[in-house]
DNA sequence: ACAACTTATGGTTTTTATGACTACAAGTAT
DNA sequence: ATACTTGTAGTCATAAAAACCATAAGTTGT
């Protein structure tokens, strides 16, 4: 039935995306200007339309790669979004996805065809954006909060090789305190999640950190079973 | 603008609501038996369309209310089910909710206008269901087990005045593993969320245990602030 | 070469939570 | 009165967390 309209578009649903990144202690969001259309020179979370014939994971896939050339990425749904009055032109429900990139492999980023710009900005930075997408990237900071606390999640934020003290600055970052570097060190190497590497930081001025990657045995076991990081 | 079409009804979006009840030791959900169209005779989640002019949690709301008779209770939404073939007429997403509610309360359920019977069946015996209600019917599953050990909110499934051990064997139930009595004691009633009342168990053919409300106070931190629930 | 500084990393101590288990209390049924 | 059932209190060993202190391993400036 549906497939006959395979480039048709669903009319009253969108999806919007919160692409967060990592980069020199802070937390960024990356977003688009919009090119055309009523918010024409505003700048909102990356979106658009579903295809009759593709789930909204797809759809958010797609997009993300369409607006950004990001792809293969961390990327999960938040909710749909439905206020009537949300969006000014018509009636329109969006589903909010989040998605989580490590920033450093993703830098000439192009803006795509209906945006003028992309751009990263430091979450905190950010007070306005188009409809209700300061609300969504809020319900993205917090389901990301949350999430970090219970699965391991942060190192998509990270470089493939970080050392410790990065790892500590990402979660006092996102959870909005400050930790103690021994604990942490103690606690985080317990969970086996981290393989130490024969490699140290470079071009630092003091002792160099050793490099760790993520241990994706660990990983995806600590994925579905969850953990706890209460810091 | 969309105001004019106040009982127009948006035509690819619908919402499904999976409804939790504890009785006797086990996990409960409402279904329906639709009266007609494709689905007649078979078992689904309560579910239906949304207006154009209320939002996707006033629709699971009102649905609730018309489909059951259920209002002001728990509910939250789960997320969207997109597939593109989710649905055999046409192409539909639906918004998935899950309420959870104190069964005793609502004991006269009466069908709505498209539904023949409405019936609870223990979560364990349920194997089949109309479209991806299964599917959903999982996720909310998931989605209360995560839950309920981060925030108080397995009360919504129990009588305002219960034991502790009718408590705890509601997470035992949830979680479906067993815990140590005087242990589980210890840990929730530290927590501070419950109030001890003056008022002992009736009826019983053993020694009565002390009824117990939880303390909305307490629990409005915790639903704020998180916990966790480890057993 | 040496001091001053910065971050990394290894320990210690105290406190607190947890899990496993024992024991007794307070009722009911026979 | 005794056995039985469930409620409730307490003990003890272990593990984890929090708050520290101390030293190691480098860099930079003089």
């Amino acid at each position: 039935m549906a497939k006959q309209y395979e480039t048709t578009i669903l009319d009253s649903i969108t999806i919007d995306c919160v692409i967060f990144g990592f980069n020199q202690g802070a937390l960024e969001v990356l977003l688009v200007k919009h090119a055309d259309g009523i918010s024409k020179d505003k700048w909102g979370l990356p979106g658009g339309w579903i295809f009759t014939d593709e789930s909204t994971d797809a759809a958010a896939n797609r997009l993300l790669l369409e607006l950004t050339g990001i792809k293969d990425v961390y990327l999960e749904q938040l909710r749909a979004f439905s206020e009537p009055d949300r969006f000014p032109v018509s009636r329109v429900i969006t589903v909010g996805y989040y998605a989580l990139i490590k920033k450093q492999d993703w830098t000439g980023l192009k803006p795509g065809a209906t945006a003028s710009e992309v751009a990263w900005f430091k979450v905190s930075d950010v007070e306005t954006l188009i409809y209700d997408h300061l609300h969504i990237l809020g319900v993205g900071l917090r389901r990301l909060r949350r999430r970090i606390k219970q699965e391991p999640i942060g190192f998509n934020l990270l470089p493939e090789k970080f050392t410790l003290l990065q790892l500590m600055h990402l979660y006092e970052e996102i959870l909005g305190y400050e930790m103690d570097k021994p604990n942490f060190r103690r606690k985080i190497l317990r969970m086996n999640l981290l393989t130490a590497l024969d490699e140290k930081q470079k071009d630092v001025s003091h002792r160099a950190a050793t490099l760790y990657k993520f241990n994706p045995e660990t990983y995806q076991k600590l994925l579905e079973k969850g953990f706890n990081f209460e810091f």
